[in-house]
DNA sequence: GTCTATAAGGAGATAGAC
DNA sequence: GTCTATCTCCTTATAGAC
């Protein structure tokens, strides 16, 4: 959080205002005011309004996800895979929670149909680590026989799409506070998709 | 389909070019240059750019998810519950995929967070009567014993999420092209559902 | 109900002083 | 690297003729 960095400063505030308003609804002018600069002084680090947008795409692209949920912590508990679910999922819904990931997945969802730069946000690329993950800790649990002999691709679907759909409702309402509830429902669902796969 | 009526034909150009570019990414100007109209035109019919929207979402507020995907057909099938479940997962995506529907389904996840003459699009609000539907199916499976005992909530979720999730990804393509293969990934989910959930 | 004409302002972007 | 000033274009919306 190096704050005194304009260039950094730019592209966070341009996440901000995008994410709330849209790419056409926050304008460079918008940008400029709210970083305490003048319109004209942002073409000295961005070339233009899209350059802003594609910055913001490279920086959330290249951090994996991987790294930032899964720990030796939580491998531990791969002997025990009730725990092992129960926490990653609520390890994934707690990360899609972080103020920064909110922030993209509000504007992946919003702007995931229009194409800026020749670049496409898509839902299908944001997930594909994510899946790929679970089907290869599914896979593994079939291998040992700890769940049933089902295809892990279709696990992986079930187990990630109710998060994401319950992530993206939650999305809408500014706040965090609901985050409790989200947890008791994020469990809920670890359990039915628990029962339905232990062999 | 009553195309010389040029507010009715106002409308539906506007939900085409709102769900392709967006509500700010979309001009009235474009509008009525499809239409075949001058801007000022437009204001005979509707006072602003935000009253077109509400009346889209008037339109769509209107219809009842039931009357277009239940039917006396389906329902003899409830004596035959995963055959039941097949045909009204396949009615659902069926129906998600007309036209007119795909495109209000992308217009609700562009603008679901920009809040558009003080009336909000929220996919919770989309989902709740199909929720509400399928808690009262479930509920009944389960009363009958042809269901184990889970909270019909959860798997009214459980149903939902992957489906809903399919769709939302296959919206990003504007052609219909695959839907032979997403007809084939919603039975997978089915077949898994039914096989979770059977008493 | 559609047209021409135009207002009033916001958009993205650039030139050149400091 | 930021500023003032300005360009050009596009936006929503209105006035008034036909």
């Amino acid at each position: 959080m190096k704050l005194a960095n304009t260039k950094q400063l730019i592209l966070s505030t341009a996440l901000d205002l995008f994410s709330q308003y849209g790419y056409n609804g926050a304008s460079i002018r918008q940008i400029a005011r709210t970083v305490g600069i003048r319109e004209s002084a942002i073409y000295n680090h961005y070339k233009s309004k899209e350059e802003i947008f594609l910055a913001i795409l490279a920086e959330f692209k290249s951090k994996t996800i991987s790294e930032k949920i899964l720990n030796d912590d939580l491998l531990d508990d791969l002997s025990n895979p009730e725990k092992f679910l129960r926490n990653f999922a609520e390890r994934l819904i707690t990360f899609w929670n972080t103020p920064q990931e909110r922030k993209f997945i509000r504007l992946l969802l919003m702007e995931q149909f229009t194409r800026i730069g020749n670049k496409e946000l898509s839902t299908t690329d944001y997930l594909s680590e994510l899946r790929k993950m679970c089907r290869l800790i599914f896979s593994e649990m079939i291998k040992t026989k700890i769940v049933k002999q089902y295809d892990p691709e279709i696990l992986a679907e079930q187990f990630i799409a109710p998060l994401f759909l319950m992530r993206t409702e939650y999305l809408v309402s500014g706040e965090n506070k609901n985050m409790g509830t989200v947890i008791k429902i994020v469990n809920m669902h670890v359990d039915f998709f628990w029962s339905a796969i232990k062999g």
